[in-house]
DNA sequence: GCCGTTTTCGGCCCGACTGTTTTCAGTCG
């Protein structure tokens, strides 16, 4: 097959003259080592985060900077980048370099960005490690700390050493996907380019983003047109391309510049519906769906559906006579089955239910009326708390709590019980002024290494919502960690948990927790559990959600956000509810401000109980 | 280093806690 053939830029095509100037990807890249070099040498830090938010503002622009300096067109415009990004940036472009860079690096190895990025490393220690072991890279440091050279060193010791051993092993079994959200801040511009062609007939995301997985791979591209050759042109011309793996006639792989790699297919028309499902998955759903077919006497493939001569098997040279495949709905017809929306294709019963007629009404953004977890100044939030106020109504919630974080987490500013009523005096006002939207007085409390509560119990009655949390000691034995949160959940003023495993997606390990025993205490109780939509921590994860959903836990999906621009990650929690099966009635938070008073609150018996 | 102010510079998260080490880097939200 005429595929193509894989071709990478290299730095010295780049630096050669006649290759062409460096595109988007090459820039940022440059200014990100010149961010990772400053942090090693203890660089000011706004500066350092000033290179950081230039390398963002240009990771997203589908306009080749080349071509705006090429036509003269101000780079100062642009978010992030001042006189002197500006300045870099035309360098790079004219001369394929930028000296600033080159002589940051001729001090230390890039790759020393990878040791400080390792748990228990920072710029310091990296640096001492380079300055004193000439240890450059994780290899190198692997082997230091093997010979105990690590240990040896003035300000490591044993367990820095045995730390940095496990980090490493930790960092190798990284998986190398990207958080959806990652993933799409990348992928809706290169939709939104793509489509601009105008023989695109349809353009869809397919493959574990398009089942909103928590964390994606790689990114398949399904489309179709009339012509592929132009379709495929505009792909290869995208200036985001940091390689081009395979460049074909009607496929082609590339990756972006933060490694991503999009494959992009372009299919006939008779055969989108089928292409869709399979590039859509599961592997597991489709090899049942794939099942179904040969029992009813027919075959799915990426093609379309197939009725096969009577005897005749499956993958012979007569491949059956095309049924359907123009849309996933007329394959799954064949089937006898329903339409499966993409976030339940995991061979979890979907199947069984869209053949028993009881696929669930899945939950939708809109379904929900009130955000239950919000942060503001009054602790670590960037907005105050009447921006967040008039964000929520922007919404078009009906309530919404704030839960600002409590003392004990000094860190970021926690409230005691003086500034928690302090706070009250200026929600009575809020209230006032916004009569649009009710404010829940509520609080993220955290829950204390031995389980009981940060905040004085005449101070939880004054909440009109209590919601407890782990923040620290997250590495407690199970035992103790699961005792530690059924002892909070047992405190008959809580009403929600919060981020159950505390897990930060490819950043932090879930706590040790039974958590079935958790939801299963929680569901005796009424304590909702929370699915906390924040992109790294969807936490409760889809899988938990699903168990809290079949041990009849109450459940509430809420943003956390710590500005006004997050209130918008309500979507990726309700991603990972519609992956757990839920429907809008599992969800308390997507009841009407009256209704959820009443669900939210403590079953006297429950209570009692304790 | 960028931004926004109301044009020449201050704000931009940061500061208590932990573990390891013996003075401080890393962590947490």
């Amino acid at each position: 097959m005429p595929w193509g053939r894989a071709c990478r830029r290299s730095a010295a095509e780049a630096t050669s003259g006649k290759a062409e100037p460096l595109d988007n990807v090459e820039i940022a890249r440059a200014l990100a080592e010149v961010a990772d070099v400053l942090e090693i040498q203890g660089g000011d830090l706004y500066r350092i985060r000033a290179y950081r938010n230039a390398v963002r503002t240009i990771e997203i622009q589908t306009r080749p900077l080349a071509r705006m300096v090429a036509e003269g067109a101000p780079l100062t415009v642009l978010p992030a980048i001042g006189k002197e990004m500006a300045g870099h940036i035309r360098e790079l472009v004219t001369t394929g370099t930028l000296a600033f860079r080159d002589s940051l690096l001729a001090e230390v190895p890039r790759t020393l960005v990878e040791v400080m990025r390792l748990p228990g490393v920072g710029p310091k220690k990296a640096r001492k490690l380079w300055d004193e072991l000439h240890v450059g890279s994780i290899d190198e440091l692997e082997a230091a700390a093997r010979d105990g050279r690590v240990a040896a060193l003035a300000g490591f010791g044993e367990k820095t050493q045995a730390k940095i051993l496990s980090g490493i092993e930790e960092d190798r079994q990284r998986t190398g996907r990207f958080l959806l959200a990652e993933a799409e801040r990348f992928v809706e511009p290169l939709v939104g380019y793509l489509s601009e062609c105008p023989q695109l007939e349809r353009l869809e995301v397919a493959g574990s983003y398009r089942r909103r997985c928590e964390t994606v791979g790689d990114i398949d591209l399904l489309a179709t047109a009339r012509d592929a050759a132009p379709v495929m042109a505009r792909l290869l011309a995208y200036p985001q391309i940091d390689q081009v793996l395979m460049a074909g006639d009607t496929r082609s792989t590339i990756t972006l510049g933060n490694g991503l790699q999009v494959d992009l297919r372009v299919v006939p028309p008779d055969c989108y519906g089928a292409a869709l499902l399979y590039f859509t998955g599961s592997k597991e759903h489709n090899v049942k769906l794939r099942r179904r077919a040969v029992e009813r006497g027919l075959r799915i493939s990426e093609y379309g559906a197939f009725r096969l001569a009577d005897g005749a098997g499956g993958g012979g040279e007569d491949g059956g006579v095309w049924i359907a495949g123009r849309e996933e709905a007329d394959v799954y017809a064949t089937v006898g089955l329903a339409w499966i929306p993409p976030e339940l294709r995991e061979d979890h019963g979907e199947i069984e239910a869209a053949a028993a007629g009881s696929l669930p009404r899945l939950i939708e953004v809109g379904d929900m009326r009130g955000d239950l977890q919000m942060h503001s100044t009054w602790s670590d939030g960037r907005n105050t708390l009447e921006e967040m106020v008039a964000g929520c109504a922007a919404h078009g919630y009906e309530y919404m709590a704030i839960t600002d974080h409590s003392k004990a987490l000094a860190m970021v500013n926690g409230l005691d019980a003086r500034r928690l009523k302090l706070q009250w005096l200026e929600i009575d006002a809020i209230r006032a002024r916004h009569p649009e939207i009710h404010l829940l007085r509520a609080m993220e409390i955290d829950i204390l290494a031995d389980g009981t509560l940060d905040l004085e119990d005449e101070m939880l009655a004054g909440l009109d919502l209590v919601m407890v949390s782990i923040h620290s000691r997250f590495e407690l034995p199970a035992e103790q960690q699961t005792a530690r949160v059924l002892r909070a959940l047992e405190h008959p003023q809580v009403n929600i948990l919060a981020h159950p495993t505390g897990r930060k997606i490819n950043r932090r390990k879930p706590i040790a927790l039974d958590v079935e025993a958790v939801l299963a205490r929680a569901a005796e109780l009424g304590v909702a559990v929370e699915i906390n939509a924040s992109p790294a921590r969807l936490d409760l994860k889809d899988t938990h959600a699903m168990l809290a959903r079949e041990l009849g836990c109450r459940i509430v999906i809420s943003t956390d956000a710590h500005r006004i621009a997050e209130l918008g990650t309500m979507r990726y929690g309700v991603d990972q509810a519609r992956r757990a099966g839920l429907e809008p009635r599992h969800v308390l938070n997507t009841l009407s401000y009256p209704e959820f008073l009443h669900a939210i609150a403590r079953p006297a018996a429950a209570a009692r109980r304790r």
